[in-house]
DNA sequence: AGACTGCCTG
DNA sequence: CAGGCAGTCT
């Protein structure tokens, strides 16, 4: 599950733990800070500097590292102490003692080794200690519950952990810490001025930022991108760490006291996130103090409410908070990409595409959502059992699913215009000649895109679709203006060349048989009529004759070498026959037999040749060479157990050649006609089976 | 005339 | 494998 992210866990792990603290100033500030929390997404270096324990992770150690434990769990991992820490300076308020000067290191060892990590020497806060080091957490299911606690804090931006964690840190990271703020109070000055500007005007959109200079648009393009590959991040990762701390609290016992106190802490825990939603607080010292206090508040209530919650409760609240933050972040991107003014990025400039309209939708939605949950009230709507609603809002607005989703819709109109591309030369029939299939093939291609994307997935190949050859394209019934060299070109394409297309498009092929072969074309009246009269024919008729069509033809030559176009009509009954198509049946078969006597013919001098004088000898077996050859024809795949009767009459067609041959009646110029003849009296039955389309 | 076939060619 | 053509048959 994780693998798709390693690729990009550095990112997303920075970018997500920035997101909680993040978050939790944009619950502070849900107006003014909303833009720079996701601006604050795109600082690059401050991840470094806050959190250097998951840079390090993510460039020092090998992938393979993460293979088991995943990110999410050395997430956790780090996270836990921070919650012990949090739990334990209620009651320990000792000071740091084992301050450790590679602090870098301890952090980036710490996912490593929590125990390790959990005697780190508290940062300038200087309130929280390990008791661990004197407590060892031995305790598995303690473990998790503080595993999920926190867990807790990081989805929901909790200003606890991050405080704590700070605390925990040594004078260079507190340093780094510091400048971190630093970094972030200039971040936030410095969008503070078009936010203000964006306020005070009232628009939020197309509004350019007095601050905003020639450089600040160059890269704002740049900018958007980048948001938006980490607000993906961090949706992927939050549905993540859902699933994982789910999955780590179903794990729970439930008569494990943790469970209980996990859930009411969470409870608490909202309600704290309730109150800064409606704070004002802008100094992110007062804050980690006044969240001290309040954890301490929290801890009081654990005891009370310890009995009175159920897992469901947390379930539902750890949701809401997930997919708020998903949906907060989701917001913020596209108010500051909306609010920038900038020109439509390359995916927003497709918003003529029916997906790209959806997905705006979607977003749409997701940010009257946020706007609501953004007022003061929202306090009340944190609580609401919502999460369903959001996480699916969310996951639809992916950037992902956006960019998929118009890569499907790109291809179209990147191929259909061919009229005005390719010069129009005047077509060789007349207009009502125009290729019928246009005129059911829309149903038809849309609804085996649809069920291409449910198969397959927006980004697979749509060449492979039955109906969309490579080059055919989608085109209006009155494509009378076709160009007739597009025309002839997709004829190759889907005639010639259907072998390297599964099941590729009948309607090719009827094009083929209506437009080149020229004895054909007085059925193209005949069959745009037909076609007329029924526009919407039935999936399981093919309208032309497709590849496996071909393997199959193949093989019923096998028991049949001359077979008739009753026969014929019986055993391809998913094929909409009629002149063309039939005629092509038959040149398959004629040039099956042409291909069988000159491998007979062939071998019957061969023999003579290497001075076989009795017929007798002559035998064909399934080791024999020409029979090699003969199934490498039809059998390619050799997947068909050819009958034995082919065998024999093979062996006599080889005697007839070799009788023929041996008698200098090869002199004759229709010398072949009478072994023709009697060959074709040997032909067999077809078996039923293949009356079906099982061999399609 | 149309259907069917085979031969030649690409 | 298909196009083109010619031949045969009905």
């Amino acid at each position: 599950m994780f693998d798709s992210c390693i690729s990009r866990n550095s990112d997303s792990v920075t970018c997500e733990s920035e997101a909680a603290f993040l978050l939790r100033m944009n619950l502070s500030h849900p107006d003014q800070n909303m833009h720079s929390s996701s601006e604050g997404c795109l600082e690059d270096d401050k991840p470094d500097v806050m959190l250097p324990c998951f840079r390090r992770n993510m460039y020092d150690e090998p992938l393979a590292s993460y293979s088991n434990g995943s990110i999410i769990s050395q997430l956790l991992r780090k996270t836990i102490h921070n919650k012990r820490a949090l739990d334990d300076s209620h009651f320990y308020l000792s000071s740091s003692t084992a301050v450790d000067s590679s602090q870098e290191d301890q952090s980036s060892v710490s996912s490593k080794d929590s125990t390790v990590e959990a005697a780190s020497p508290t940062g300038h806060v200087s309130t929280a200690a390990s008791p661990e080091r004197e407590h060892p957490m031995t305790d598995h299911l303690q473990a998790k519950r503080a595993r999920v606690e926190n867990i807790i804090r990081v989805m929901a931006g909790s200003p606890n952990s991050r405080q704590h964690g700070d605390s925990e840190r040594s004078d260079t990271d507190a340093r780094d810490n510091r400048e971190a703020r630093e970094a972030y109070r200039e971040n936030k000055r410095k969008q503070r001025l078009p936010q203000h500007q964006e306020h005070s005007v009232g628009g939020p959109t197309n509004r350019r930022p007095a601050s905003s200079s020639s450089e600040n648009s160059n890269t704002k393009d740049e900018e958007c991108h980048k948001l938006k590959e980490q607000l993906h991040s961090m949706q992927r990762l939050l549905r993540q760490l859902q699933e994982k701390f789910l999955q780590v609290y179903n794990q729970e016992d439930p008569e494990n006291r943790g469970e209980t106190e996990v859930a009411v802490e969470h409870d608490t825990l909202g309600e704290s996130i309730a109150s800064h939603y409606i704070s004002t607080e802008d100094d992110f010292e007062r804050k980690n103090s006044r969240v001290t206090a309040e954890c301490k508040d929290q801890m009081k209530v654990v005891g009370f409410l310890v009995h009175q919650r159920e897992s469901q409760n947390l379930k539902e609240t750890l949701k809401q908070e997930l997919s708020r933050a998903v949906n907060d972040c989701v917001d913020r991107v596209f108010k500051k990409v909306s609010s920038t003014g900038l020109d439509p990025s390359p995916q927003q400039r497709m918003c003529s595409s029916p997906e790209m309209q959806i997905s705006l939708g979607a977003d749409r939605k997701s940010q009257q959502a946020g706007s609501i949950q953004e007022q003061p009230q929202a306090e009340e709507a944190a609580v609401k059992p919502r999460s369903l609603e959001y996480y699916e809002s969310s996951e639809a607005q992916s950037p992902q699913d956006q960019t998929e989703a118009l890569s499907l819709v790109v291809r179209k109109p990147s191929v259909t215009p061919l009229s005005s591309v390719n010069p129009t030369v005047k077509r060789p029939y007349p207009v009502h000649q125009t290729p019928f299939q246009f005129n059911y093939s829309t149903p038809l291609h849309d609804s085996q895109i649809l069920e291409h994307l449910l198969k397959y997935g927006p980004h697979s190949n749509f060449g492979g679709l039955p109906c969309m050859p490579p080059s055919m394209d989608r085109t209006s019934p009155d494509s009378v203006d076709l160009p007739w060299d597009t025309i002839a070109m997709r004829s190759k394409v889907t005639s010639s060349h259907l072998g390297h297309h599964a099941r590729s498009s009948a309607l090719g092929a009827v094009t083929v048989d209506s437009l080149c072969l020229p004895h054909v074309k007085i059925e193209c009246g005949e069959l745009q009529s037909m076609a007329e009269r029924n526009p919407y024919m039935s999936l399981n008729i093919q309208e032309g004759l497709t590849p496996s069509h071909l393997k199959k033809a193949k093989l019923m030559f096998f028991y049949t070498r001359y077979p008739s176009s009753n026969v014929l009509k019986t055993f391809f009954p998913d094929v909409k026959f009629n002149r063309c198509i039939t005629s092509q049946l038959i040149k398959w078969f004629s040039n099956f037999r042409e291909f069988y006597y000159i491998q007979m013919e062939k071998f019957a001098r061969q023999a003579i040749v290497d001075g076989i004088s009795d017929v007798k000898d002559i035998t064909v077996s399934r080791d024999s060479e020409l029979f090699r050859a003969l199934n490498m024809h039809y059998n390619k795949a050799n997947d068909f157990h050819v009958p034995d009767r082919f065998l024999e009459v093979a062996e006599i067609t080889l005697h007839e050649f070799y009788n023929a041959i041996s008698a200098a009646k090869d002199s004759d110029p229709s010398w072949k006609k009478a072994i023709y003849k009697v060959i074709c009296k040997l032909d067999s039955d077809v078996p039923e089976d293949f009356k079906t389309s099982s061999y399609l």
